[in-house]
DNA sequence: TCCTAAGCGAGACGGTACGTCCAGTCTTCGT
DNA sequence: ACGAAGACTGGACGTACCGTCTCGCTTAGGA
């Protein structure tokens, strides 16, 4: 047929690997029971075994794919916290709240919230679970923050030349302070004051 | 806080246990020897057994006072980060500033560093260490933080009406958080960031 | 009925078990790890830790197979102690010779002298054991001995209707009773009085 | 002084000094004790702590008198196992079936005869126990039963030049060796055959 | 249609730490 | 000075988990 595309032959270059292709089935349920299991016992009582088990699968399937069960963690736990919207509401403050509003949900649900203790804890113990959630989730959610302080910058709501790690810890640093180490109430009191402190703090200086 | 009172004489009537008692020497050798091996080993890599050796003494008598390696750890940390100064500079600036720089340099110490990211590994497993934790060593460099910033209300610097929780997390949040979840620096700049904003966020209204 | 089909062929059915089977090599390592051990420490320093090691083995891998120290030394002690000969000499009293220096060179060896002990504490603690070596070991040496006894009663050197269980343990309990209890000498003198005295005892009564 | 009448002293004869009256009452409590326990549980299962605590008693004064369980275990079992009669009833007959129901009847006590399973197995395991135990019980029912046989040598029942230690343990060893090796019957039937074929071997020449 | 290679579930493998239990000793207090 | 009570060191116990290695079997290309 004239005007026709070639052929795609898309795989010509894929060179096929001989023998039966990982079954992506078992991959999936591999992470689910992973996560799951993080939940349900946290990371410490997390064991390879269990996680097999639970996936219906055999023990070389999972190692097969993660070789240890620090990178199985961490890709477990990246995947369910991915993207995160950035709001645009027309001001810093509206945009910080909504934010700020976002994060609490997370902590305050048990699912999550049980399952960043984990994560902490397996931080603490794995310098490679460190980097991947610290370029994943964590640096995903600064983005977004820093785009919005970057914003209202432009706009003229916040002073020029901001350290914006500095207001990007101080926003987010007491709600994870709070969850992890007080253990107090992690609200909108709390991240309502933080937000109100940071803006006075480095609101425009005249 | 340290040099608490000692309470009214409930010695007068503890029934004395028969039979020999604990010994204090095994006791300290227990915890020096867990301290000792953290640093040098990690927390992960810790093994009571090592422990037991290292103190010069058997198991039983480990587990005989700490049912788990956890709770062993948390007292072992807890000895270590005990008493602080409340430093009177004259004004909350020099104060907080002097304060930031103690907490700075706990972070740093590769010691004491490492001990508390295996502390909150422990806390986010165990409610009875988070809580040892919370009472202790947090709650009283908490309770000296406060201090100041009461008499810097009291002398007109810090608005009245504080929520001293509010500023509390202020303060100590960002560098907890870069410590535990972004790893950034936790250095001078961000000790002097935090106070200056924290001290604009709450000057007095007027 | 004729045509019938054959016999159920019961290993046409036998379901393999999935998984990796058992080594038997490692069964047959931590077997002779145990009979060395045993004639090296004796019955009581023995330790499963020692068996595990001097096999190269893991500890689950003997517990896999033997739930206790005994059951383990009591199929090391089966294995070592196997076939007998029924020896053919034409007489009675010569057939009854050569099993008893058979048995005698088993007690006076140090090898298996020193697994006799504790076999017999071990069959005194276990039902399990008593039975193992009972239809092991024992119930080998009673069939032969039994074997030479009706060949003797046959050709009329003893008398008909002979208590066969009567006689073995009147040509046996004697050395296993030195050996065990009394610590008597356990020789040939021995040997050749029991031997006489049975056949006197029980020569044809005419 | 000389003269002067001894002092009052009002309690020397009058028995107890606070702390010290239970001394001859534990040395018995303790060998109750650790006889009740080798019985309940077995030589193997038996521990100090529960023979201290059964007896009511410091674990310490166990260890004043026996320095082990070993020690211990020996003279627990010897203590309920000593007299024997010697019958005399006029003939070596009549003396050995009332001396072989003895036996029979200690063998098939319950109470006895776990006692002696547990026994053998000490014995296996102890070489110290093995000789208080020959010394003590088995010495004194081997000299009761030499005495039967010498008198029937005297009499003339039994043929001179008796190998005594060889018939002593064709009496005897067919007995414990059904008990402890082959698990048979103990019976009447046994004993009976035994001491019939006995006589036959050892009945005078002519 | 068969062959070859890699996948699969299952579970045994060597190692290491766990937390418990005992033997035999030592230390406290009370009598 | 002896008693009961119980803590002490040392070391074996039997369990659990890690990461690896077989088993017998499926599942795909390529011959």
């Amino acid at each position: 047929m004239p005007g026709s595309p070639p052929p795609p032959a898309p795989e010509v270059n894929v060179a096929r690997k001989p023998g039966r292709p990982r079954s992506e089935e078992a991959h999936g349920a591999i992470l689910d029971a992973a996560i799951q299991l993080i939940r349900e016992v946290g990371y410490d009582a997390l064991t390879m075994d269990a996680i097999a088990t639970r996936a219906g699968v055999g023990k070389a399937t999972v190692y097969r794919r993660w070789s240890t069960k620090e990178t199985l963690a961490a890709e477990a736990v990246e995947r369910i916290m991915r993207a995160i919207p950035v709001p645009d509401t027309g001001t810093v403050d509206g945009d910080l709240r909504r934010m700020m509003r976002n994060t609490l949900d997370m902590y305050r649900d048990p699912a999550s919230g049980a399952l960043l203790s984990g994560l902490v804890a397996a931080m603490a113990r794995s310098e490679l679970i460190a980097r991947t959630i610290r370029s994943g989730f964590v640096g995903v959610r600064r983005a977004a923050l820093r785009q919005v302080l970057e914003r209202g910058v432009a706009r003229g709501e916040l002073r020029k030349g901001l350290d914006y790690d500095l207001v990007l810890d101080l926003l987010v640093g007491p709600l994870s302070y709070r969850f992890l180490i007080t253990g107090g109430p992690v609200d909108e009191r709390l991240a309502r004051g933080v937000v109100d402190a940071v803006l006075r703090a480095f609101a425009p200086k005249d």
